[in-house]
DNA sequence: TGAAAGTGGACTTGAACGGTCGTATATTAA
DNA sequence: TTAATATACGACCGTTCAAGTCCACTTTCA
């Protein structure tokens, strides 16, 4: 189905969560999951990726925590959730993983549509940027 | 992730593959799986869900098999995709099971936002209908 | 009557998701 | 220097679901 990961929402709870505070604050990810009841080590996972990403900084040891490393308005949702779910992000298989993992490509017909539509899609999320959902 | 099931996609072929025909021809399940190297028993269930929910008519018995219920013009891809998916066939938790289900459902700050993202992907498929993907 | 077709339920398998645990490492305040 | 606090990271577990398979039944027509 069309689903987003609980990742992603997490991921999306956080990263506004964060951007709701004055510029450059630092906040802990213990914080974030009591706020909303969120796991606190599955919010860890997602907020690290996040940090490889570049979208967040983390600042570790005592009073660390993380802090937005960019302007809510440069930070789109579509890099948000391409940072989280890595591949598989595509609507279909062979937009994501190659054409080559799916059996029927060859024959099927609806591959050319369905990329008009995942394009529709990405756009949406891709003009979408933190500053519009905080 | 955001992914269609191969249901949906099966059956996107499938009615697509019988709509190229003459109005009102009967096309077999097994002409369908053999064409496309579709599982047989798999096309067959979605089939019967194109059915059940009045998109196709199926003829039993012999020179049995299934035809368009409706003209492709009148057959939105929404209706494909809840024909198959059923329930579960939102974005986020709350939007197709009810918010009841979401444990942070009271505390999310996001699902406004996403539900603005859902009425969009919602319009981008009901807009399209199956004379536009043959 | 029998072959060809749809109907429908049960089942298996594998992968993914959500979640948890344990440990290492970095930083800072006392 | 040390203890407390925080991130980093990999391994692990249980449940759910998608995909596929199997099989028994019914309908229809030649
Ligand atoms: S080739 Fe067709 S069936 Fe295969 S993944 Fe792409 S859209 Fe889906
Ligand atoms: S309430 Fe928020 S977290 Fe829960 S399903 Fe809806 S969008 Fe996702």
């Amino acid at each position: 189905m069309i689903r987003l990961s609980k990742r992603v929402e997490y991921g999306l709870i956080a990263i506004r969560h964060i951007a709701t505070k004055p510029a450059g604050e630092i906040v802990t990810a213990k914080e974030i999951a009591d706020t909303y009841g969120i796991p606190y080590e599955l919010l860890s996972k997602v907020l690290q990726k996040l940090t490889k990403s570049g979208l967040i900084s983390s600042h570790q040891g005592m009073r660390g925590g993380y802090a937005l490393a960019r302007a809510p308005a440069e930070i789109p949702v579509s890099l948000i959730i391409s940072a989280i779910e890595g591949t598989r992000q595509a609507i279909v298989q062979c937009l994501s993983e190659g054409p080559q993992t799916c059996t029927v490509f060859t024959v099927c017909t609806i591959k050319s549509p369905l990329t008009k539509v995942q394009a529709n899609i990405e756009r949406a999320f891709s003009t979408m940027n933190l500053s519009e959902i905080v």
